[in-house]
Order: C-alpha cells, then structure tokens, then sequence
DNA sequence: ACAAAAGTGTTGAGAGTACACCCATGC
DNA sequence: GCATGGGTGTACTCTCAACACTTTTGT
C-alpha cells in the first residue's frame, strides 16, 4: 500500500494575527477575492506547500500578510470537519501570531482584496468556521497572557511599566490597580531597567527590558 | 485553481492512549507489522478518510485498537516537519486518551503484531518523532490533570478518596498529604456521596461519584 | 502653580502547607 | 486485640486584593 493509494484531504494553514493599536486588542482579517466566499472576511491562510513543513507554511503567511519575520508564533489547533469548506475536504491548523503593529506594511495579493485590522470585539461575519477558530484564539491568547510572558512580544525593547499594564488591561479587558500590578511584575525579577523617558511634561517613568535568561511558565496575574 | 491542483500532505492521526494499571501511569504502544520501522514501538494511529473528520477518526482509531469508545479524547497538536515520515509527505494529528484500563480488550490488525502497555518512565525506542510526540502528550497530561477534573475519566464511576489521590500521586510522581488532598477536594464541592464499601477488613471507605454539572475548569492541586 | 502620569506601603482575607492521632472493620 | 486503611483539625505562611498620597517634570 503506497500513500498515494489513500485519497488526501488538502492542508492549509490559517494564522490568527493580534496587536494592539488605538488600545484596543484587534485581529487582521482579509477580505477574500475569490470564490469561496468571496468579498466575505477571513482569516489569512493558505495551502501548505508540500515540501515545507507546517510551521514554515504559517511563517511564510505571516510574512507575505505582514511584511514581519521573528514574531511570536504557536500553532493552536488544527480544524478537521469533513465539511467546512465547500470547495472539498480541506483541514487547517490554525496558528496565533502577536505582533507589534508599529512596523507593520499590510499587503495584499492575487487571493486577498484587502487587508484590515478589527477590534475583536466588533468582528464582521466570517468565510468557513473561522469565527470558530477567532474564538478558540482569544481564549488560549487570555491563556497565554495569564501563564505566560507572551504579552511582552507586543512591546517594544524597551517600555515603561504602564505600558505593559495597559497591554494586560486591554487583552483582560479589565483594569488592575497599578500598585499591585508593579508590585507584582518586580516581585518576578524578570525586568532590567534600562534608563528613563525623556521629554515627558510629567515625572519621567523608568524604563525596562526583559531579562533575556527568563523562563517561559510564570503565572503574572 | 482546483484544490487538486496542489500536492498534498497525507494526514495521519495518533492517539497516546493513557492508563493506570499497577500503580504506574502506563502508554499504549504497538509493535509495527510493516516497513518503515517495522518491530519497532509506535504510537497506535493511521491515516484519515477521505469523509470522517479528524475527531471521528481519532475515535474510530482508538476503538481499532482497544475496544473503547466515549473515553476522553482531546487533540494535543499537529506535527509537521517535511522529513518526519521516511515514505514521504506525513503531518499527523496527535490526540490524547484517558482510559480506565480494567475494560479493556487489546486487539492486533493486519499493520500491528502486538500491542503492549508502558510505563512511560521505562519506554523502548520509539519508530517516526513519536518520542517526541509522547514527550509532548506527558506535559499536557499533567497541565490537564492539574487545571481539570480529567483525572476522573481514569475511574470508575464510583471511587473512593484514596483512589483518587492514588492518581494523582502516580501521575506527578509524587505524595500528596492525605489531609490536605482531602480537605482541597471537598472543598470544591464536586463531590457527590453515594455509599461505603463493604466486606474490607478496615474501616469502610465512603464511594463517591463525580457531581454531574460540574464546569471544566478548576485548578485541582 | 498647575497638569499629568509615576511611584510607592499597609492591612485583611483566603489558600496552601505542614503536621499526628483516633476510628471502624474483619479476622 | 491487632492489623489495615479511613477520616479528620489547627497553626503558620504566603499570595492576592483593596485602598490614597506624594513626586517629578514641562509649561
């Protein structure tokens, strides 16, 4: 029995991309310019090439999206109901990318009207079950921010302590008190400080790094 | 562009089939019948139909080899690498089952010569990147174990305490203090008396069943 | 002096951990 | 009465949550 004997259902890579901008969490979707679905908003995604594998798939979706290499990128979940795409049987993994929009050069491409940034609170209808896939994202992105330093791949290199609150309070979409959130943040030894802001019209707030030899698993809230 | 215009990936499934037999935390592995890596231990899987979905032949998969069905089932996570399988272009879906072992009825078929139970500290050499999947499934076995009630899909419907901290225990690989254990269980307030055992030549334990609308989340030890 | 955000300490409640003895049953 | 596992309470520590005022700078 040869493996070409099976018939195969057909890989694609669907990559749920999140910043923060105008201190709002938002997600980039694109409006689809081919059918299936056409002129209906998507996830950005596509077929995985055969002779790459899935994670350099999702790396080269995130780069042709967004212009952006070397960002946060893990793979969530891989979508598997014979039929959730009309065209025929066609499986995704879906990956969750964290990105810090200041540096980013949306494009679009033949597949791909347009490209656009959306609160995740105020999402239009979505092609195939990717509102399915939009909801598993935020949850194990809420996840990932309560057990994990992830939040920092939204930063700059350097920030202020504020900033990495606001970055918590928007993803929790709640707020926390700011001295015990520093307290809290110092008490992990994680941050090296770095020098101050300048040119501030108020007390100028010190700014930090993450140190570089830091674990991975630390619950922050 | 037509879906088979591209070349696709096989896709496979794996399912690390989970126990507690003699006290040790034990993984179904079977002995392959055929080339590639034949005689050595695998992971029980094979490939998706062209019409099921991943989670149906996960399932289909799981009964295949043990008999089972409506055991827990959770999919971990999607290999991918280009070169993981020797007869070409294989991703594989690893999925996760939580077994009560006392039912089982081990089968052979046509691609496996025999099946066999390991305790994963003492496990052979491993055929494709199944150690590395299994090393994967052992991590996500005890986060799951330690911020959900899966622990209770090892029982019997109804257990004792000590049954349930012997789980435990066997899966971290370590004591608890029955006192605290206890106390943290009830707590929790998912528990339901439903009588004693009887004919032990000490004092009778409490049975308890798992309270039927009890939310999936909750951070046990 | 005023506006703006930065920075900082104390207290109380609840959860987790350490620890040892008596109980009920069968033989 | 003895062997076996079952069942239970207290004290300490640590973490989390609530809460408000002073500081530094630019204009």
């Amino acid at each position: 029995m040869k493996l070409t004997d099976y018939k195969q259902p057909s890989v694609t890579t669907d990559i749920v991309i999140f910043t923060i901008r105008e201190d709002e969490l938002k997600v980039l979707l694109v409006k689809r310019g081919i059918e299936p679905f056409k002129d209906k908003w998507a996830i950005p995604g596509g077929f995985a090439k055969f002779n790459e594998s899935l994670d350099d798939a999702a790396k080269r979706e995130l780069e042709e999206e967004t212009g952006m290499k070397d960002v946060y990128l893990e793979q969530l979940y891989t979508f598997g109901k014979v039929d959730r795409d009309p065209r025929g049987r066609v499986i995704t993994v879906s990956y969750m990318a964290l990105v810090n929009s200041d540096k980013i050069n949306l494009k679009a491409s033949t597949d791909v009207k347009e490209a656009k940034w959306f609160n995740v609170k105020k999402l239009p209808s979505l092609a195939f079950d990717h509102k399915e896939i939009l909801e598993y994202s935020l949850k194990r992105l809420k996840w990932k921010f309560e057990y994990t330093l992830v939040g920092f791949s939204l930063l700059p290199d350097k920030f202020r302590i504020s900033e990495l609150q606001n970055i918590y309070e928007i993803v929790f979409d709640k707020k926390f008190d700011k001295r015990n959130f520093s307290k809290k943040v110092h008490s992990l030894n994680i941050l090296k400080e770095v020098g101050i802001v300048k040119d501030v019209n108020f007390r100028p707030p010190k700014l930090y790094k993450l140190k570089s030899n830091v674990s991975e698993i630390v619950n922050i809230i």
